[in-house]
RNA sequence: GCCCCCGUAGCUCAGGGGAUAGAGCACUGCCCUCCGGAGGCAGUGGCGCAGGUUCGAAUCCUGCCGGGGGCACCA
């Protein structure tokens, strides 16, 4: 029995408690069901009886006497005990925890899976990063984190529909493009320009691919350099992403939105509603109507629409493509454009609580030999994604970015993630599943089989330790569940790590395969499906993360 | 000045109002002639400060102190 399927019996035990009349109270449908630090109080707890004390108007003990009396009736609990101020502890009998194994084993990839978000069409934007040099470490963290979130919400039965919207338009493109020329002609580069080794590389490549290209005028010169320099970023971060694990639904073009009028249309739908305004020469959107601390141009006086205007007509794309939600996750150097966004999203009607979702998270900085690395665009040192992955491979990279919680700022030590060792978190939840893959493989050398569930008898999964773990399995569901409603991925890590620690107590403690010339027993089996659903559990929760589960290290 | 995030163990970080605040690393001492010791057990050690709300606060509210970020007709 899961906390979730606890969860029903216990209402239902409150149900039927209200109906024969011993208790005065509306049932919830909140009922929060835990599992205990303390192994004294018992398999999992609730703090409901202490909740419904003021509704009931009797003391949290009393009420929690009447819910432990019905709840002794209901099938597969062997005990439940009132402690403390009102909790209610509850033992589930052996079978019923074992099944747990069962369930998780025969469900398989889809174990933790729920439909708490079905029928919900959202739209994920994360990275984001434009097209004038590589992915730069501050926009991983958004990769990693915001894939992860991606796949937590498909898990909970959300329609996903990851996107990255990439600047090709503007300012910022004609710089990286004179930036290429002045390298293709061994100019130093504007000083309001892009320096990197990178420039030089990409401006070689766009000189090779376009012979005679020197000899041609300036302005069809910079207009090749344009193209063909997007053309040739892009590729590269796509490529880098790709090696990261992330891939897109979608790539978003700014351009695309400039060439169909959508910036226009957007900007008339959105004077249709009253917000827009002229002064100074400029075209305005009252942002300060939805509590925006101050309005924003959407048209210069030079007649030059701003990118806040493309942002407008990008949400209207997003809304007229049918998502009911739009997440965009950003970095707290972006902190400003909450403010205007969920204003924009007023602006056109729709509601900034329900319609838009904006995740600030925190920034990274790196740590080599306990020093801050120090990076800077100008002298060319910054570390990009396909720097990262090299120093410390993709799956430490994603599982160290994906392990915190992003209000956190975090340290990224390069030599620690680095180590193939135990000090490295990832390794200790990776080594746990090519540990239980080592055990069932010799399990299968030795023609023991896992058979049909039931054959299995769950109720001799007894100890202590097979209880710890049964009852971590169990919670799974619900983590993934909490993590994907709180946009908090970094659950699932920690999550994996106790996990992963909870196993190897039990695998010190329960041997599994027979010795020597011993017999394997029906208690075999069992253990045997026990580290099987141990091994889905960590499979999956790895998959979440995009982190590899290997089979062997 | 105003707004946002954060201050938890020596370090990196978990802790969505609940019981004795956790993990990894680091440090000290231990553990299988046996399934992967990349493991396990025990010990040392902590909620920035001050108020408030609550039966109960690391968690919610206010103030202060400290760190980071943001306040463009830039993108």
């Amino acid at each position: 029995m899961t906390p979730e399927q606890l969860r029903d019996v216990v209402r239902s035990a409150v149900a039927s408690a209200v109906e024969r009349g011993a208790l005065a109270v509306a049932v919830p449908d909140d009922v929060v069901v835990d599992r205990p630090k303390n192994p004294e109080h018992g398999d999992y707890a609730t703090n409901l009886a202490l909740r419904l004390a003021k509704a009931a108007g009797r003391p949290p003990r009393e009420v929690a006497e009447v819910i432990a009396a019905e709840l002794r009736q209901q099938p597969g609990i062997d005990a439940v005990d009132i402690a403390g101020p009102g909790f209610l502890n509850v033992r589930l009998a052996k079978a019923a925890l074992g099944q747990v194994a069962l369930q998780a084993v025969a469900a398989g990839k889809a174990y933790g899976r729920t439909e708490m978000l079905a029928g919900q069409r959202l739209n994920l934007e994360f990275v984001s990063a434009n097209p004038t040099g590589p992915v730069h470490i501050g926009a991983v963290r958004w990769a990693a984190v915001g894939d992860a979130l991606g796949r937590l919400l498909e898990s909970s039965g959300a329609e996903v529909t990851r996107e990255y919207y990439f600047n090709d338009a503007g300012a910022q493109i004609d710089r990286f493009a004179r930036s290429l020329q002045a390298a293709a002609q061994g100019r130093p580069v504007p000083e309001d320009g892009y320096a990197g080794a990178y420039i030089d590389d990409i401006a070689a490549e766009v000189v090779a691919a376009e012979p005679g290209l020197a000899e041609r005028a300036d302005d069809e010169q910079l207009a090749v350099f344009r193209s063909r320099g997007v053309e040739l970023m892009w590729v590269e971060i796509r490529s880098s992403l790709s090696g990261f694990g992330v891939v897109f639904d979608v790539y978003f073009s700014e351009w695309t939105l400039h060439e169909a009028g959508a910036l226009e249309k957007a900007i008339s739908r959105l004077r249709e509603q009253g917000h827009v305004f002229e002064a100074d020469g400029a075209i305005w959107l009252r942002t300060t109507t939805f509590g925006d601390d101050k309005d924003r141009v959407l048209v210069k006086g030079d007649g030059e629409p701003t990118y806040f205007a493309a942002d407008c007509a990008y949400y209207l794309n997003k809304r007229e493509r049918g998502f009911d939600k739009v997440l965009i996750m950003l970095g707290a150097d972006h902190t400003g454009y909450v403010g205007r966004y969920k204003a924009l999203v007023a602006a056109f009607g729709d509601d900034p609580d329900t319609n838009l979702e904006i995740l600030i998270g925190q920034l990274v900085n790196l740590v080599k030999g306990g020093e801050p690395v120090r990076m800077s665009k100008r002298a060319g040192n910054v570390i990009n994604l396909g720097d990262l992955v090299e120093a410390i491979g993709a799956d430490a990279a994603r599982y160290a970015l994906a392990r915190a919680s992003i209000d956190q700022q975090i340290d990224l030590d390069l030599d620690l993630w680095s180590r193939q060792t135990s000090d490295n978190p990832v390794f200790y939840v990776q080594y746990a599943h090519a540990r239980i893959a080592s055990l069932l493989r010799a399990a299968s050398d030795l023609g023991l089989v896992l058979g049909e569930p039931a054959d299995v008898d769950p109720a001799l999964l007894a100890t202590q330790r097979e209880s710890d773990l049964l009852r971590a399995i169990a919670e799974f569901p619900q983590v993934v569940a909490s993590a994907a409603e709180l946009r908090a991925p970094h659950r699932v890590a920690r999550y994996l790590e106790e996990l992963a620690g909870t196993y190897h107590r039990f695998y010190d403690a329960c041997r599994v395969l027979p010795r020597g010339d011993e017999e394997a027993t029906t208690l075999t089996t069992a253990r045997l499906w026990l580290c099987a659903a141990t091994a889905t559990v960590l499979r999956n929760g790895l998959a979440v993360l995009g982190v590899h589960a290997p089979e062997r290290m």
